[in-house]
DNA sequence: ACGATATGAATGAATG
DNA sequence: CATTCATTCATATCGT
């Protein structure tokens, strides 16, 4: 994100509203595809001013629905792109960083090769906390825990296949099991709603 | 959601397994290295029809095994991934409404009219309605027609041609809609299939 | 013009 | 059900 923002742009406009224009691009019909948002400079600022002196990293819709509002005035916006604002600019940082901890900042492709790519995560043993990017952090207003980047759970990371605890799952790959998360008999969550846990296979046993 | 549906379809995924008729086709191996389902057109078309269509909304495990019994006949697939397709589109569509729209519902204990229900199309360069490929359309079914099956993208290297088997599924797709899982043809039940309530709160049919 | 990169958009999978 | 994370696709933009 830093190291080069678009900067031009002029902040004009607005642009074609809707339909319209056939601006090149070979193929008419497009259908909102093209033309994909494209935020001015200023509304750019101002999420970046929202992400890294405010805290905010993932709006709930109240909040989209305000700062999609402001940004209005700079041009054309909606709900959803400031929604995917945040959620790749939060989901990119953090991926920057990963492949930045374990080792020095090397110019990873870290996006697909164009061949194998089998993108296996190592998971990152030690992510060094305090690393910042010169975030702020300011209050961090009423997220849910995650506030700053530093102490996100990236346990995640660590995957499905790996993490656990035996490798039986490989096994069954050739079968149409599932390389689910074993089930748990016996586990009941307060939210139990049906999780896909217990339908999976022939298992499907009572509803809890 | 649906302007360019991507990704290689169908499956044949499963690693290496045979390469049969894989052929040379350039680099073998390209494995698609994901372990996350990848629905096929058909197996889409499908979950929108009972979605829009037929009303289902949260399958109980009773459905889901019986849809994706069904939808296995385009592609692997299981039954979390049902569980999880359904789930989602749900979310999203409300939660895109939510941001979306200028209206804040938020609980107003009366019926004040005095709330602006701009409910404006915000949807982004609306597609046609009914463009989903020849699906039935029965009722109202909220717009979401973005259909655009035909779509046609780049692929990656790996290409999925020696994929196999599929390419015909397109071909019945049209007669075959009401097909449902265990359900006569014909007959087709608005919310019949599923019981009100079954361990949770009832939330199959409130809306559209 | 391309190729690489940055980033918007979409969606499967999970978690709470 | 809502929220979040990860991955991947698509495309705008920039560099050479």
């Amino acid at each position: 994100m830093e190291p080069h923002q678009q900067q031009n742009q002029q902040a004009a406009n607005d642009i074609q509203d809707s339909s319209s224009g056939g601006s090149g691009k070979g193929s008419f019909l497009c259908r909102q595809s093209s033309t994909r948002w494209t935020p001015t400079t200023d509304q750019i600022r101002i999420l970046k001013d929202l992400y890294y002196s405010n805290g905010v990293r993932s709006p709930n819709a109240d909040q989209i629905q305000r700062i999609s509002a402001r940004l209005r005035q700079y041009g054309k916006i909606e709900g959803k792109n400031v929604f995917y604002w945040f959620q790749n600019h939060k989901a990119r940082e953090r991926q920057k960083k990963r492949f930045n901890t374990t080792d020095h900042h090397h110019h990873v492709p870290m996006q697909r090769p164009t061949s194998i790519t089998l993108t296996n995560n190592k998971c990152p043993t030690n992510i060094n906390p305090g690393s910042s990017t010169g975030v702020l952090t300011v209050g961090q207003i009423g997220n849910y825990g995650y506030g700053s980047i530093t102490m996100e759970k990236s346990f995640r990371n660590c995957s499905i296949s790996a993490c656990g605890s035996n490798a039986a799952s490989a096994s069954e790959s050739l079968s149409h099991n599932f390389g689910w998360v074993g089930i748990d008999p016996g586990y009941s969550p307060p939210y139990a709603f049906f999780e896909p846990k217990r339908f999976i296979d022939g298992i499907q046993e009572e509803g809890q």
